[in-house]
DNA sequence: GTTAGCACTCGACCATCAAGAGTGCTAACG
DNA sequence: CGTTAGCACTCTTGATGGTCGAGTGCTAAC
C-alpha cells in the first residue's frame, strides 16, 4: 500500500476517534496542506474502500474506518504514545498498598483504568493451572460456625464461612485437618476430583455426617481457586458513547455474565492483546473492541488487565495505560508471593 | 374523592403500567363498559388533574398519573397480591444453602429479585448500631502474611489479608490477640475510636513498627463493620425501560457510587417503603421508584433488600415478592446467629 | 499519476398538509 | 345538580415535497 493512501487511512481512523465524523476528500486535502488534490485522495480513498478498509456511513457522508481498517491502524499506522513519569507515579502510589488479596489489588487496578480510559475496565484473578493449594485453615467463628481459609501458590485466597449441625470440637478440628493435609494440600488445585468427595467422607464413617458440609465447602473452595474471576469495574462508562445507544442492555447484560468473558481473557494472556469488534468472536461485542495487557507472578503469565469499549476507541493513548497498570500489577503480586 | 374518580384514577395508573401508554376518555368509558359516557369521564379526569392526581404528556394526549398520583395509587388504590406457594418455595429452596455470611445471602437474594421483578435488585449488609465485637482471629497465611478476620454480633464477618515486615511470631501472634482482646472485643464497634490507634500503638514500645500494619487493618476492619454495604444485581435490567433512555447514564453511575443509595436504604427499614420519584431525595433518581423491606436478624431492623425501578412500575404485583423475600432472608439469618 | 470540473446521490432540514386522538366548553336533558 | 351530546380547538404523527450542502465517481485534460 503507498504512503499517501497509508497517510490517508492514518488521519481517517485518527479524525473518527477523535470526533466521531466520517472524514471527507477535501477535509483530508486539507489537512495535508492542499499538497494533493481532494480529488487524488478521492482516488484513493475509492481504493481504500475496494480493499475493505473503509466504509460509508451513506453516500454523500466521508469515509468512516472499518474494523479490518482499525486492525491495520494497530498493526502499522498509529502513534506510539507513554504515559507521562507524573502519572506513572501518581498510579503506582495509589495501588501499592493493596498487596493484599489480590482480588482487592485487581479491582482497585480496574477502578483507575476505568477512570483513566473512560470506559470500562476488567480483569481476571490469578489462574495457574500448575498452581498447588499451599495451605488450608479452620477457624472456628462461633460454637457452630467455621471459616475455612484456603491458600493457593498462586497468592490467590478463597475463604468461606460454613454451618454445621453440632458444636465444633477438638476431633472435628483435627479431622477436618488430617483430610485437608492428606487430599488437598500440595496437591494440584486442578488435579483434584471432586468425584472423589464421596469416597473421602465415607471413610469417615460415623463423622461422615457432621464433616460432609465442611469437607463440601473446602472442596467448592478448590475449585473456586481454579476459575479466574471476572472483576468489572465503571460499566457505566460505557452509556456515554453513541455507538452504544441502542444496544448497551445486549452488551452491558452481557458483560455482567461474566463467564463468557472471564474464558475470552483467559485465552488472551499476552503483554498485549487488541480484539476488535467481530475478532471477539461474542455476537455481542462486535461493535466493541477490547485492549488487554497481561500481567505475570514471578514470571508466568497469570491473568489479564485491560478495557473494553466502542471500536472507535483511542488506541494510541490507552494502551500504554493499560501496558503500565500491568506492569504495576505484576509487581505488586510478584513481591507479595515471596513468603 | 368520589368513588368513580378513584376507579378512574385506579384504571389510569394500571393501564399505564401495563402498557405506558396514557389513557383516553374514550378508552376508559370503553373499559366500564360504557356505563359512563366519556364527557362524564372527561370532567372527573379534568379535577383529577386539577388535584395534582393525573398528567398530560401534551393536549392531545390521554392522561399518564403524576407522581402524587402513583403515590395515592399506592396508598389507597392497589390491589394486593401474594404469590403462588410453588413460587415461595421455590424461591426459598434456593436460599436456604446460603447461611454462611450475609453478603452472600444477600447477593444471592438480589440476583433472585432482579430475575423476578426485571428490575435492578439492592441491598444493605445488616448494621446494628448496638452490635459488638464478638471475635478476633489472625491466621497465617505466610510466613509475613496473615489473615485478620474479625465477626461482630450482628453476624457480619469481615476479613482482610495484611502483610508485615518481619516474620510472623508466636510474640507477634500473642501481642495481636492481647490488643485485639484489651481493645476490641466485646466493644460496642461504633464505639471504637479510631483516633486511639495511635496511643494503643505507642504502647507497644519496639514492637510498635511491627504491630502497626496489623492494628491498622484490624481497626479499619472495625470501621467497616459500622458500615452498611450497599449489594447491587442485575442493573442493567434498567436499560430496557424507556423511561431511561436518556439519562442511563446519570442514574447507573449513581448506583455504582453506593454510598448514598446505602445511606437511604439504611434510613428506611420499615417492613415495607415504597419511595415514588423525588420522594427519593436525590436527583439522579427523580424518576425512578424504590420498593425497599427491611429484614430482621433476631426481631431486630438490621437492613433492608429491594428494587428500583421507573416511577411506572408494577407496584401491587412487585410488593409481595419483596416482602418475600425479605421474610426469607430474616429467618436464615436469624437462625445462624444462634450460635 | 494527478487534477479540474461536473453530474449525481443522499441525508438533513424545513414547511406544509391531512388525519386522528383527545380535550375543554357549552348547552341541553332528566 | 350531575350527566351527556356535540363541537371547536389543540397538538402529535406521518406523509409529502423541495432545497441545500456535502461528498462522491467519472471523465477528460494536463
Amino acid at each position: 500500500m503507498s504512503e499517501r493512501k497509508q497517510k490517508i487511512l492514518a488521519f481517517i481512523v485518527d479524525y473518527y476517534i477523535a470526533t466521531g465524523e466520517p472524514a471527507g476528500s477535501k477535509l483530508i486535502s486539507a489537512a495535508f496542506g492542499g499538497a494533493v488534490s481532494s480529488a487524488t485522495i478521492r482516488n484513493d480513498m475509492s481504493e481504500l474502500s475496494e480493499l475493505g478498509f473503509l466504509e460509508q456511513p451513506h453516500t454523500s457522508a466521508g469515509r468512516i474506518p472499518s474494523q479490518k481498517g482499525y486492525r491495520y491502524y494497530v498493526d502499522h499506522l498509529m502513534g506510539r504514545y507513554e504515559i507521562s513519569v507524573s502519572e506513572q507515579f501518581r498510579i503506582s502510589n495509589m495501588l501499592k498498598n493493596e498487596n493484599g488479596e489480590p482480588e482487592r489489588l485487581l479491582s482497585r487496578a480496574g477502578e483507575i483504568l476505568a477512570d483513566l480510559t473512560g470506559c470500562a475496565s476488567l480483569s481476571t484473578t490469578p489462574l495457574d493451572r500448575q498452581s498447588i493449594i499451599k495451605r488450608v485453615e479452620m477457624v472456628p467463628i462461633g460454637s457452630k460456625t467455621v471459616m475455612i481459609v484456603v491458600l493457593a501458590s498462586s497468592g490467590v485466597i478463597k475463604s468461606r464461612v460454613c454451618r454445621i449441625d453440632s458444636e465444633v470440637t477438638i476431633e472435628i478440628l483435627e479431622l477436618f485437618y488430617n483430610v485437608a493435609s492428606a487430599h488437598f494440600v500440595s496437591q494440584r488445585a486442578h488435579d483434584i476430583n471432586t468425584a472423589n468427595i464421596q469416597t473421602i467422607v465415607a471413610s469417615l464413617g460415623e463423622m461422615a455426617l457432621v464433616m460432609t458440609p465442611l469437607i463440601v465447602t473446602l472442596s467448592e473452595l478448590t475449585t473456586a481457586i481454579t476459575q479466574a474471576d471476572l472483576l468489572l469495574e465503571g460499566q457505566s462508562n460505557l452509556l456515554n458513547y453513541r455507538e452504544f445507544e441502542n444496544n448497551a442492555y445486549e452488551l452491558m447484560d452481557f458483560l455482567s455474565r461474566g463467564e463468557p468473558l472471564s474464558k475470552l481473557l483467559v485465552a488472551h494472556r499476552d503483554e498485549l492483546s487488541v480484539l476488535i469488534g467481530r475478532e471477539n468472536f461474542f455476537k455481542e461485542m462486535e461493535n466493541s473492541s477490547l485492549i488487554l495487557s497481561s500481567y505475570q507472578i514471578g514470571g508466568q503469565d497469570a491473568g489479564s488487565v485491560g478495557i473494553i469499549g466502542p471500536t472507535r476507541i483511542d488506541y494510541s493513548r490507552l494502551i500504554p495505560s493499560i501496558k503500565f497498570i500491568s506492569r504495576i500489577v505484576s509487581g505488586i503480586l510478584s513481591q507479595s508471593l515471596d513468603d
